[in-house]
DNA sequence: ATACGCCGCTTGCATCGCTG
DNA sequence: CAGCGATGCAAGCGGCGTAT
């Protein structure tokens, strides 16, 4: 096939792109193409080897797999579909970006990086006015924690447990507050997205053990519970990540 | 006129997921 | 398991607008 063929069928292929891209709407940049099938970008020169069937760099390197002379119209409708397809990922891609500019005020000029950042700035803002606003509530926070403290003038301990959300955990605490033998007076729960708040208040059993040690032992206790790889392979965390980003279809 | 930054486009490569 | 199409990502390029 000689580049004339080639042009004309990328002639074809480019007629839906926008105005800014009809410098190059053949598909190739302006220096490309001779008829001896040598197709260029300046960036790097592709060789048609009629003999061979193959696709090659300038200096002989095979791009990708052997393309065989009758799938040349095909190796050109994969490339169209992916031209196609990239269209449609930018065009997602500047659709979320567009929504952004709805969502932070002052971002109608901006350019992309910077409506970015200002993105960022603008959810750290919220998430810390969140936080504020939600002082002496029983709002679980995004990271995991655990508090002992002392309340009631040191007759009642108070625990404050904020962690990831998983099926079995409150059992769990059931269980490994039942082995310290501490009586529980009163518990308060809440959760929101995928973490979830404890607040219990306990008072001491015996007195064999100081408070520094049952509130050690109680710590060590919850601390465990936290800890604890989760059972259901729903709430496993993953080992090793993939280096792709999983696919995701609307 | 020139330099520079932003943006869209094309394309190579890697990877995923399906199929025979 | 190999082959293949679809997809994601990044690099490189050229066009355009703006500052100097």
């Amino acid at each position: 096939m000689d580049f004339y063929t080639w042009n004309q069928k990328f002639s074809n292929l480019g007629s839906n792109r926008n105005d800014r891209s009809l410098g190059n709407s053949d598909g190739f940049s302006r220096d490309c193409g001779n008829a001896d099938g040598v197709f260029t970008k300046s960036s790097q020169s592709l060789v048609l080897n009629e003999q061979k069937g193959e696709l090659v760099k300038a200096d002989g390197k095979v791009i990708g797999k052997k393309i065989g002379l009758k799938s040349d119209e095909k190796a050109m409708a994969a490339l169209k579909s992916h031209s196609d397809a990239e269209r449609r990922r930018r065009e997602r891609i500047n659709a979320h970006l567009h929504t952004f500019r709805g969502l932070v005020p002052c971002t109608d000029k901006m350019d992309k990086a910077t409506l970015l950042a200002e993105v960022i700035r603008h959810v750290k803002q919220l998430k810390t006015d969140a936080k504020e606003a939600s002082i002496g509530l029983l709002i679980p926070e995004d990271v995991d924690e655990l508090i002992i403290e002392k309340v009631n003038g040191g007759l009642t301990f108070r625990a404050s447990i904020c962690c990831k959300r998983r099926p079995e955990l409150l059992t769990d605490l059931r269980r490994a507050l039942d082995a310290l033998k501490v009586n529980i007076e009163r518990a308060e729960l809440s959760a929101l997205g995928d973490h979830m708040k404890i607040v219990f208040y306990f008072t001491r059993t015996t007195t064999a053990t100081t408070d520094e040690d049952l509130v050690s032992f109680v710590r060590e206790a919850l601390n465990s519970v936290i800890e604890k790889a989760p059972f259901s392979p729903e709430y496993s965390p993953r080992t090793t990540l993939p280096n792709k980003r999983r696919r995701y279809s609307l």
